[in-house]
DNA sequence: TAATAATATATGATTTTTCGAATATGATTA
DNA sequence: TAATCATATTCGAAAAATCATATATTATTA
């Protein structure tokens, strides 16, 4: 992970909404977000193909819906970057919450066993 | 200073490779950044200028030279995705110190009164 | 297996960003 | 004051990023 690719994937409004989102809420899946950001769903999709092909985010499928988190082997400066920013910035994110907080029917997480 | 023009800042490779310069030499003047880089003076001097209207530079004049810093007034948050910035990823300047120090009649800085 | 729901991808158009080249400004020196 | 050096700005072209629309894929359900 290089500083110039990590930085261009947070210099776009919708992916770094995306990234404070998930960051925030741990785990979201490509609905959900649709939902919170009141964007169409191929923008939504590009957008966290771009943060996971950049090794920012990772990806489950659980079902008929993928869920996306923060890649859990992102080097350490990365993640204190992140840290900071959604620490720091909830406003930039707030609307999207209440949005994702009235969303009715958000699919249920299951566990993976082991 | 909000995330999302301090991150487009940040996502440029001419930009990105001078404020790390900056940041480990604390000042530079743009003819220093210039020879580091090997770069045009226009276009140098265009990135310089975005930095610093986005607040993240301020600049001094000293006779025909002109030299810049980091923003002493940029907040906390800011400062501290920029310190882990430079202090990981000094690989990305290696190359430009090395010019920097081969340079010849750099500007002596004068220190301000008071 | 047909229909549906969630997500991904392809494509061409549009917007944004970056660039080089030319020129302007501001300070110093002859 | 003319010449020079360092820096800034303008402007049209080129490149890069983003977008909407249409379509494909994958999994579930009837």
């Amino acid at each position: 992970m290089t500083l110039l690719p990590f930085y261009k994937c947070l210099a776009d409004d919708t992916r770094l909404r995306c990234l404070l989102l998930i960051l925030t809420e741990n785990e979201l899946c490509v609905c959900e977000l649709i939902a919170a950001l009141e964007e169409s769903q191929p923008k939504i999709s590009r957008h966290l193909a771009l943060l996971r092909e950049a090794g920012i985010l990772v990806d489950r499928r659980q079902g008929q819906w993928v869920f996306y988190r923060l890649n859990p082997r992102l080097p350490e400066w990365a993640t204190q970057i992140l840290s900071l920013s959604v620490n720091h910035h909830q406003d930039i994110i707030a609307a999207d919450r209440k949005r994702l907080k009235k969303m009715g029917s958000r699919p249920e997480r299951k566990q993976h066993c082991c």
